[in-house]
DNA sequence: TTGCTCCTCACGTCACGTGAGGTGGC
DNA sequence: TTGCTCCTCACGTCACGTGAGGTGGC
């Protein structure tokens, strides 16, 4: 398929997926006339790659764990390595969970401060 | 207290503070030479800007929200966004579940080839 | 032939990192 | 006076966005 499809099917933009091969992290074959081919697989392989970006991975990271998404293999080392972003995955996780319940309490707070600004400003208003 | 002192405190760089201050999300006062003097309410307002930035927040989005996470002024408009945020977060939870639950099964499966792999190698180690 | 998609530069953006070079308070 | 911290440019970085200008397949 071509770049245009994969990106209207993995959900991610053209120059994202240029993007991922200048980094090594999917690379295509090429047409004769130059133009990026992928093969069906590009679709997952795409979408772990945003999802890993999306955990706060950073392209080397993600390059140095693509061997071993792919088929498998992992040296003991690689899989330390898993591990700890597992564990960095858990701790962003928590630290959203904070962010959201925080939110969740200021939208309490204003949401009773403009109730009682109304009963100020219309205090009879059947 | 300084910028240094707040970068102490509060866990993010100095660099960061003085980013904050451009985007006016944090303005401090000066001292007669130029330096920035931050009260204590400081510290706990950068790091919900840090929550709300690690929350995928734009430095726009949030001096939007500010004032309303200051003083608990908000207008129906503003409480709006603030839910809408609320459950962006909501999703990106959910999608680090399943990046981090991706991570776990390609740990699993890497680390059952390491054992046959080790023993094809060393079948008789004792 | 007409579009639509593709290509490669290459500069812009966002949230900072990182010196460069200099001044001020304890 | 010696450090340590502070200051303001200003360029670099990462993961792309966004045209600029041109070529190729249906």
């Amino acid at each position: 398929m071509r770049v245009g499809d994969l990106a209207a099917r993995s959900g991610v933009s053209v120059r994202a997926l240029r993007y991922y091969e200048e980094k090594g992290l999917l690379v295509p074959g090429r047409s004769p006339a130059g133009h990026r081919r992928y093969s069906e697989d590009a679709v997952d392989q795409v979408q772990l790659i945003q999802q890993l970006y999306g955990a706060g991975l950073s392209s080397k990271a993600i390059l140095e764990l693509m061997p071993c998404v792919i088929d498998g293999k992992a040296t003991p080392a690689l899989l330390e390595r898993l591990a700890a972003e597992e564990a960095r995955i858990a701790q962003r996780i928590d630290d959203l969970d904070l962010a959201r319940s925080r939110l969740i309490s200021v939208m309490s707070a204003a949401r009773a401060n403009l109730e009682s600004d109304m009963d100020c400003r219309a205090p009879a208003q059947f």
